[in-house]
DNA sequence: TAGATTGTTAATCGATTAACAATC
DNA sequence: TAGATTGTTAATCGATTAACAATC
């Protein structure tokens, strides 16, 4: 895998897909499949395939193509999917606990440890076998279980706070559901899960298409 | 509001965050903003808010800058966030039952009015209120109560025929939680929301970020 | 009116696509 | 070897930023 400066966030944001396609591939017994063969699969131009995939070393065969196995590896090598990530839930609400149930997390490398609550009616109850625990102990406790991403299922109110104090805990990543855009320092990596916007830009799409038709 | 061909998706995916904060300067009392002012708290550029904004029309005035209030009317009808929609969940595992759960859609005009399953063990129970029905019955359901959006939260073996379903029934927008890409007609948007694909992508940054320390 | 700030055009930057030489 | 397909450079396209004239 070489290593180079700066790779775009577009691209980044790509991988994860180029992954799902190539599992599928995979699963369907196909074993190379050539930048053309998987642009008709997965939309992109086969020459932004063959860009993306060179921004991290030559994977692929002149005259032959892409091995699909090698590739789904170095694809998961390079997300770093080839290690095990130690999470907690912080907010045990709706969407704490979905994700708390959701054992596909678990089986991809990304192992629930804890959920903590501020709400004292819900601590001490086990979601999926997860402890809700009591919120004043997050800090120790991603401190002695070296948690690697921090989950932010709270309010919009309480996020910034949940966030600073999971980073000054030490976590290397933080998972933002909370509709609220959040600060980091430099050496804690963030990504927003904004539901809403999603939605809203659902919304302005829809009436877009609607307005097409008349 | 000025009526223009096409604008860029990158554009679209900004207004909500624009509208979330104008909310909370609402909150606290601001009436108006600069696009300099917006773009300190915002952290886009000025040119950037001006260019966005113009693409709908000139909400600003010279010399004085943005009205809060009006420019948060604005995007929100921009987005169609000035009506209802009317949604259906398919799919009553954690993630459906979250999302029905959730009440901040109903407040925010879009009202969950059922959630399909095709497991016998869950048709009947109620969630939030909202009955689970037997997935035999979606299209004539959404025909019927004139749905607007599919909520699919099924696996993502399920999830192409279920939006083939919904979109023979009428929806007009469907917004996906099962980690695959979901093919519509024209007419029917979708939105896909890759809670893997995001996690898988901040396993990268916290690498990324991890390797510059050492 | 003078000052401030928008709306808009022009310049720059970055990302995507096209082309083709290298090579399996 | 000939054919196929990558890796990579060059061209294009689109999005962001800068600049400034219009105007409140």
């Amino acid at each position: 895998m070489k290593r180079q400066a700066k790779i775009s966030n577009a691209v980044i944001k790509r991988l994860p897909r180029y992954r799902r396609y190539l599992k599928e591939l995979q699963k369907k017994g196909v074993d190379k499949i050539s930048s053309n063969e998987f642009s008709n699969l997965i939309g992109y131009t086969a020459s932004q395939i063959r860009q993306d995939l060179n921004n991290f070393g030559g994977f692929g065969q002149q005259g032959y193509g892409y091995s699909v196995d090698s590739l789904y590896k170095e694809i998961s090598a390079i997300l770093g999917l080839d290690r095990q990530y130690k999470m907690v839930i912080v907010g045990a609400g709706n969407l704490g606990q979905a994700i708390a149930n959701h054992t596909y997390y678990y089986k991809a490398g990304f192992v629930v440890c804890g959920i903590f609550e501020i709400n004292p009616r819900l601590i001490g109850i086990r979601i999926n076998d997860i402890e809700v625990m009591d919120y004043e102990n997050v800090v120790e406790y991603v401190e002695e279980n070296d948690i690697d991403i921090g989950v932010i299922c709270t309010t919009k109110e309480a996020a910034q706070e949940v966030a600073d104090k999971l980073c000054f805990a030490g976590v290397k990543g933080l998972w933002n559901f909370a509709p609220v855009d959040i600060e980091t320092p430099n050496h804690v990596a963030i990504e927003n899960v904004h539901l809403s916007d999603s939605l809203h830009s659902l919304a302005y799409h829809m009436n877009r298409l609607n307005e097409e038709k008349n």
